[in-house]
DNA sequence: CGGCTAAGTGAACGCCGTCAACATAGAGGC
DNA sequence: GCCTCTATGTTGACGGCGTTCACTTAGCCG
């Protein structure tokens, strides 16, 4: 979120929202938040949200941005704690599985909302990690892409069939599918 | 009452329900239908629907239930044109991901709704292929259950990332990621 | 044939996202 | 120093949603 201070009026009620948003999303509910919720919890009338996002959709893909920002960090921070190279790159995918286990309601809205094909050219953190990852361990160039969108499928799938109770969420479990040398020869 | 086919009184509303449904999910608006707009399509008031389902939870699990048992059904008749083993087992996660993009509301259903924990023991057609592929396939009991888990998250990843967007959806690209020789060495 | 119950109805409640019309606070030109 | 202009807020309303309640009806069973 950006850094403004001053809530002058009634406050930056940008910011104010997308904290908010935040928040509830971290809620034991597990379900996204309302627009009128949001509002309420930010003391200010449901219409005002207007003046800020041109409707709900455009709220959520800011929440989701600001979720993929989280997650994109934590991979680097986990990649870099590893001391990268193939283990930091085992410890990304791993991070990735945590991070939607430890926000599930926030997860689920940075990949409900719609295609990030609308992105300004910069891909966010966590595919940039991706990519250069997956090129430091490949040779061929088009191996390391597939071996990218495999990598990200499986961490993906994991995560989602985990969420949605299809599998345990248990946390040995991610490091025994995930271990690379049972994946990727 | 006979349970099968007339339409006496004002039809057995519960199946007609279920295929306005699943008929609606193949839609093109890629959306969920709400329970009145089931009901106004059955010519039925939308409070009928309570003669048959608790909640929409309960009606939509019945959809769940059943594009589960389509999915697995699809997935058996493939492996079989495939000649089972190896190619026939490859043949039930590529034909996974091709159910998805060919079905996609009624496959978010199916996994949005609540686990199947509550599942009467019996597992579905699909989970039993996956299981019996994988111990087939694997000598070790327990490396065949991370094989299992492993080949279901990888499926279930490209095809909630192709769905969302994240991966083009493109049939080529599913033979390349599913390519057995580059996974599970 | 008459009553019982399963299966349908309509009205209402409190949510939701969104629109249109109106109010106001603060900045900036005169 | 006042006055206007605009950005930001408010109220009220609309139609749609899931769900509850009280009511009707249709057909079976004794």
């Amino acid at each position: 979120m950006s850094t403004s201070t001053a809530n002058y009026h009634h406050g930056n009620l940008r910011d104010a929202l997308l904290s908010a948003g935040l928040a509830a999303l971290e809620g034991p509910d597990g379900q996204a938040p309302s627009l009128r919720e949001l509002a309420r919890r930010t003391s200010v009338s449901a219409t005002a949200v207007y003046r800020h996002f041109p409707d709900k959709q455009a709220l959520d893909k800011a929440l989701a941005r600001e979720g993929l920002k989280r997650l994109g960090s934590e991979q680097a921070k986990a990649a870099k704690r590893a001391g990268g190279g193939a283990e930091g790159f085992a410890e990304t995918g791993r991070t990735y599985v945590r991070f939607a286990l430890a926000h599930p309601a926030l997860f689920r809205l940075m990949f409900t909302q719609g295609s990030p094909v609308d992105d300004t050219g910069t891909p966010d953190e966590a595919r940039a990690l991706l990519t250069a990852n997956t090129q430091a361990l490949a040779s061929d160039p088009e191996r390391a892409e597939t071996l990218a969108l495999q990598a990200w499928s499986i961490a993906h799938g994991i995560a989602m069939l985990m969420l949605d109770g299809r599998i345990p969420a248990d946390d040995a479990l991610i490091d025994r599918m995930l271990a690379t040398d049972s994946l990727f020869p």
